[in-house]
DNA sequence: CTCGGATCGTCCGAGTCCAGACGATCCGAG
DNA sequence: CTCGGATCGTCTGGACTCGGACGATCCGAG
């Protein structure tokens, strides 16, 4: 699916290079810098981009999700979960079974092979991150992931008149 | 061109409900958050995306940039850059002119219009970055912007053996 | 039991992106 | 001057995304 060697989107990355002080970009910069080695990683232990290694995680944790369940929680749209999921399945990562008391939903499950290959990836991830904040003390740590956490989760902002 | 009242990218804004702690994930989320509030402000004064008033925005330094040229300095490739400029053409924002000593490169520049429209884009998204980091002091921001800065023009991840 | 509406996973069509091919143009070697 | 290779903008084909439609299934009202 798509070329895992190019950007997850194009936009995100060099554009530092031209605005750096503009918030936005910078956020866009170094989210497509992270996803760009992650999606490295991903795809040298067969994975194929960042939906692959975000199904898995959200399937690691052993709960029973529907489809359209897990498609909310990893925002992936139902229709591209799809083929998400055939990929996965087709490489023996997760299985999908009929719930018996409703048997129009499809039950996800990890495989013990899924969840090796995720907890493989899952070292690598964090070295990456680790990485990318080496230098950085614990109170920076705290401070970026709270200003982050705080801007991502935001209710509303309010722009309507100009 | 596309649906602007949707997600730039669906797999950025609600990972973080799941996976809070994820620097990724969360700097997916934080930047699917600001682009989506500048997109809606963008949409709200005749531009489609993000890539409309990037474009913009590099155009209104004044700099003569070849199509190529401007291509890489926003990071949006060349054959999607050609879609943005004809639709920022059409609506009178920038003009195609030929460099008469190089008759295969187009430069594009700016228009009266087009400033006036980029500038008034600016005022919304400063005011949306302001918002944003709202209660923010400034040694908080300037340590945010600090770290996004460094994680985004980080050269090398360095995790080929895993 | 029956049946109409709601909800699941899947499929299809329109739109988008981008690697590679293409014509037009430039330029340096001869 | 000529001409082969490099570089510009544009076009094209294949792959992907996602809104809406579809069949299958469930469930509550009657």
């Amino acid at each position: 699916m798509g070329t895992p060697s190019s950007h997850a989107d194009q936009t995100e990355l060099a554009i530092c290079a031209a605005f750096p002080t503009d918030l936005t970009m910078l956020l866009h910069a170094a989210a497509g810098r992270m996803t760009d080695d992650l999606d490295l990683a991903a795809v040298q232990m067969g994975l194929n981009d960042v939906r692959d290694w975000l199904v898995l995680a959200a399937l690691d944790d052993g709960r029973q999700r529907t489809q359209l369940e897990l498609s909310r929680v990893v925002c992936v749209d139902k229709t591209t979960l799809i083929s998400v999921l055939d990929r996965l399945e087709k490489h023996e990562l997760i299985v999908r079974s009929v719930d018996p008391s409703d048997r129009r939903v499809r039950i996800p499950a990890i495989t013990p092979t899924g969840r090796k290959v995720y907890a493989k990836f899952a070292i690598a991830r964090d070295m990456a991150e680790a990485c990318a904040l080496d230098g950085v003390d614990q109170s920076g740590r705290a401070l970026l992931m709270d200003l982050l956490a705080r801007i991502a989760h935001r209710q509303d902002a309010s722009l309507s008149g100009v």
